[in-house]
DNA sequence: CAGAATCCATGTAGATACTG
DNA sequence: CAGTATCTACATGGATTCTG
């Protein structure tokens, strides 16, 4: 198959997919607590101090979110303190390869594009 | 390579080379002109009326952008009235493959991400 | 035709303070 | 400990108007 051909599931039904997609994942902290939770299940604090500059709100939100579109398990312990333990869903470990397969295309892209951006900058400026 | 130790390209250097792409294609229209470039060059216009619901800022913004980034060329030709084609360069074109194995996902999961909202939200409401 | 400029509504994120 | 509530600042995006 074609990139070609390949693309058109990206505009597909006029871009639906993969603005749903990126409306989940293209926050500031989604894809950093699911990349964080791959692997043994954490409690709050622990996710917290995992990622540094996320604050508990967000930490709170994001992890709301991903709850809701069930790629995160929380549980709820009754213990006194009470705590909190985040595990990534079946779902939510499948989309750590395309995640990974953005940050490869990230790191090997980036020195070029930032030369780019030089370029472009002293060009127009 | 385990999926855990592959999320350590996410988690990396604190997050930045996820963070850097998804500032860049993470908005509303990117991956959208992206998905659009990858066959002939086209105008200003055609990629326009091929993006249903874009306005002239945001289409000028986000080639402006990825034209920044070396993501695209725009070449000017000097008639009247002038003429603008757009294109994806070869590291652009680079991009297809992961933006599209995220489509996949987001095709492939979707129905299952509804239905853990509807259950959430019927739970939580 | 292909935009530039301006104005405005909304959403996202952070800081801070409080609580079961 | 693991949140919730409130307020605020800023970025994103859209509508409109104007132009080389």
């Amino acid at each position: 198959m074609s990139t070609y051909e390949r693309s058109c599931k990206i505009r597909g039904d006029g871009g639906r997919a993969i603005r749903g997609i990126l409306d989940r994942i293209g926050d500031k902290w989604t894809l950093l607590v699911v990349a964080t939770l791959d692997g043994p299940p954490l409690r709050f604090s622990e996710l917290q101090s995992r990622i540094p500059g996320i604050s508990q709100r967000m930490l709170t939100r994001t992890v709301r979110h991903l709850e809701r579109d069930g790629l995160v398990s929380r549980t709820v312990y009754a213990e006194v303190p009470p705590r909190v333990q985040y595990e990534l869903t079946a779902t939510g470990r499948t989309l750590i390869e395309p995640a990974v397969a953005l940050a490869d295309w990230a790191i090997d892209h980036n020195p070029e594009i930032e030369r780019s951006q030089a370029t472009y900058d002293t060009g127009t400026a």
